[in-house]
Order: structure tokens, then C-alpha cells, then sequence
DNA sequence: ACAATAGTGTCTGTGAGACATTATGCA
DNA sequence: TGCATAATGTCTCACAGACACTATTGT
């Protein structure tokens, strides 16, 4: 079965980076308008092949992280998403796309790079909606990974990372409404994530605001994962039978 | 920034499975003697090259899974597991490994494949001890294979997976037990599966045994997901502080 | 009858969800 | 004093965990 003259097919390998982030109060991810082609002209992650051929994969996914969104990347979360690699996802050869997800606190808007003739924040929601086109299969890649944001919010503290160094309660209230999509009671909220050991510990004083009694700051603690996880409310669409 | 003469370098593809099955109430994987270097007789997950340049991955997964393990993967799940690519982990040149995992039922010992002298079901503790070296990074790859198994059987009904096409609920007790590596209360587990709408039904009569009351037997249900899901025994080593 | 496993019932503590109440700032 | 938001308290229901008990087979 073994072909003495076969030789291995090799393939070209990109790195295609999902930067979430949160901005007044909505999920957002950094899209840019590619200058190439193919899909010239279309939105799509930003990202770009590897440069070298013993480039390490998430030393790649930092440097795109730099090149294309201007993020010194060192306390930056980078995750891997997945491979996609469709044959025919890509009309210059066999590509296959390595996808990472970053989680980035509040940011000025990013810089262009060098084959991307704009970049920006756009609304995840208006990112997906029928009426956008991304190049690829960068829909499929960005719904992962939103999909993915969503789970670590349960299972982890990482939604402090979309916060700043210092932060309020309702602040965290807010990334988690943004990334589920969802309303949570303040209250319950307040008792929740005070009561996990490790998760937000107090920092410096309160924080002055226009109105109202100004809130605590905190900060986010040594713990890095949740036992038991955060509960997402129960999507009402998970019904399996209903009697009349 | 960009050389007009630059071309993107092409790495070799390969697709490795984590092959994990319960043999008497012990997780076992699938492991194979390499035939040839590198790594020559060392253990090692199946996997292979690309096949050719236009080869889908999840074929190439499928057909791995058939030409080492023998099993024709219809309804078998395949799920992707993560990409693997740290330069010089392959003395052949730059490599990225993309891992599958596959969860099956209850199967006789495979047959060795075309670069595998030989293969078979080893114990995954065993598989993990220290003294067994792994070829490549396999070691890392099926440490994560086993925690996404962990995590599948939370919050999917993939337990019945590796289970036959009927099944009793102590049964599907074990294969929990034996993934989680816990014990659990018969009684509270019975209860626990069947409140749970859609995830286990009825299917045909009683089984009989060689002592005892015969179960009842059960056919997976309808439902895919979990919610909330299956309550994963709290280890003890999540204490953060403690106070004499 | 006894052994052995399947299946059911009961209690209790914990925690999520709903919502009232008090606290602290500023105009 | 009134307003707005933060922080705390109270109640109820559901459920996980512990375990007593009944049911159904074979010997």
C-alpha cells in the first residue's frame, strides 16, 4: 500500500487570529478590509501566513496579533480555536488556517497593516448578520469562536480579561450580559462572584461616578478556573415536549 | 514590510487520533509500535500523513481510523482536538499535527496497520505513567484528548457512545466512573439520567443475568446536549484557603 | 430462605432566582 | 429632601447527595 517514491503533500499554513472585545457595552471583533486578493475588498479576521518555516505557531499568532491590531501581546489570553482547512477555502492552494481567540479589555481603535487596507471594530452581531460577507470561511471561524468566548465565561475567570486592571462589579456584570447575551439580576450577581474564593479580590477605594453611590474596585484574583462553573440562563428553546 | 520575491513556506500535515474506548470498566486508547523511524518501537497514537495535497481532513481522520484501527467510522464520532506544532517536533522537518478524537464502543483488538508493527489497547493510566514514553508530543495530545473526553461526558450525551446500541443504566454509570475516574451513587445516578428528557429511552425487555434482577435496557435519546449539565464530583484539591 | 442487583422513596443542606431593604454618594 | 446606584438581606423552590427501603430474579 506504500508507494517507495510517495512523498507527503505539503501545504500552506495560515494563522487567523478572533480579537474580541467589549465596547459600550456590546461584543465587538477587529475585522479588516483585506487589500489582496483574493476577497480583496471583503471584511475578514485579520491574520496572514506563517513567515518562516520553523515559526513557532503561537509566536505567529502573537506577531499577526501586533502586526495587524498594534497589541503588545504579553498579558494578552491567546487560545488555539481550531484548524480549518477545507480544500478549496482558499483559491491560491491547499490552505489550512490555524484559528486563535483573544479576549482584549477596551482598546483604541487598531492600526492598519500591511495587507489590510482598513481595520476595525465591528458589533459581533452585525459581523454575522446574512448581510455581510467575510472572506473565507471566516463566519464559520468567528461563530467558534464566540461560541467558545461564551463557554470560557462559565467555566473560567476569564472575563476579567475583557475588563481593565481595576474594575466594578457591574463592570463584570456587564461582559458577561454583553458575550451570553443575556439580563442578570445586579443582586444575585453581587452575591455570585463575592462568594467564589479567588475570583475578584477588593482593590483601592471606590471609584467616583456622576450619580449614585460609588462603587468598589477589584481585581482579578489567583483563580483561574470555576468549580462550579457560572450559570448561563436556560435558552427557553430547550424544550423536548410540551403538553397542552 | 513585504518582499515582492517572498513566498510562504509549506509544512507537512499529519492527522493523529485519540482512540478512546472502555475495556472492563478501564479507559483504554489505541496506541501502535512504530515500524519506522522516527521513533522507531516506540508507542504512539495512529496517524499518518496527508494523503494527498486536496485530501478534508476529517477524511483523512477517517480514513486513518479505518486503515489502523479497522473500524468502519460511519456513526463513529470524530471531533477535531487541536493542532500541534512545535518546530522540531518531527526530525523529518516542520510538521503540524492535527489531533482527532474518536469515543467508541466496546471493540475487538484492532489489526496492525501498513507503518505500525503492531497496536492494541493499552490502559490510559498506563499509557500516562512516566515510565511509558510516547513518540512525538503524544503524550501532551492524549493528556488533552482524555480531559475533552472528561469534559464531552459533562455537558454532551456522548456517554452513550461507548456504549453498545442498547445499554443498562449501571452501564452508562460505568463508563462515567471509569472517564471520571470517581464512583458514583448508583441510586442518585438512576435518578439523575432519568429525569434528564430525551437523553436515554426505553428499549426492548429486560436483560437477563447470572444472579440478580434483571435491568431494564436503554437506547440513547433524541438529545445531544446537556443542560445544565451532568455534576462532575467537586475535587478536593479546590481548596484556596483554609482556617485551623 | 437467601443472595444479589435493580429500582423507588425520603430527608437535608446548598444554592439559584425573585425581590425587599438599607447604604452612600451628589444635586 | 430627592435621586440614582451600590450593597445586603430574605424567601422559596429545585436539586445534589446521602441513605433506607422495596422489587425481582436465580440458587
Amino acid at each position: 500500500m506504500i508507494d517507495d517514491h510517495w512523498v507527503p503533500p505539503k501545504v500552506l499554513l495560515a494563522v487567523d487570529l478572533v480579537i474580541l472585545t467589549l465596547r459600550v457595552s456590546r461584543l465587538h471583533v477587529l475585522l479588516v478590509e483585506r487589500g489582496i486578493e483574493p476577497y480583496q475588498g471583503s471584511l475578514a479576521l485579520p491574520g496572514g501566513f506563517l513567515n518562516h518555516a520553523e515559526e513557532d505557531l503561537l509566536a505567529a499568532a502573537h506577531r499577526e496579533l501586533s502586526e495587524e491590531a498594534g497589541l503588545t501581546a504579553d498579558q494578552l489570553h491567546l487560545e488555539q480555536l481550531g484548524a480549518y482547512g477545507t480544500p478549496g477555502r482558499d483559491p491560491r492552494g491547499r490552505v489550512i488556517s490555524l484559528a486563535y481567540l483573544t479576549i482584549a479589555p477596551r482598546l483604541p481603535e487598531p492600526i492598519a497593516g500591511t495587507d489590510a487596507s482598513d481595520a476595525g471594530w465591528v458589533p459581533t452581531d452585525l459581523a454575522l448578520s446574512p448581510r455581510t460577507k467575510l472572506a473565507f470561511d471566516h463566519r464559520q471561524i468567528l461563530t467558534d469562536g464566540i461560541d467558545r468566548a461564551r463557554s470560557k465565561l462559565e467555566h473560567s475567570t476569564l472575563a476579567t480579561a475583557f475588563c481593565g486592571p481595576t474594575f466594578t462589579i457591574a463592570e463584570l456584570q456587564q461582559v458577561y450580559e454583553a458575550v451570553w447575551g443575556v439580563r442578570l439580576d445586579p443582586r444575585n450577581f453581587y452575591r455570585k462572584v463575592q462568594n467564589v474564593e479567588g475570583f475578584i479580590v477588593p482593590a483601592g477605594p471606590t471609584r467616583k461616578t456622576d450619580t449614585g453611590r460609588p462603587p468598589r474596585q477589584f481585581r482579578q484574583g489567583p483563580r483561574t478556573t470555576l468549580h462550579p462553573p457560572m450559570t448561563r440562563p436556560t435558552d427557553p428553546a430547550d424544550k423536548e415536549t410540551a403538553e397542552p
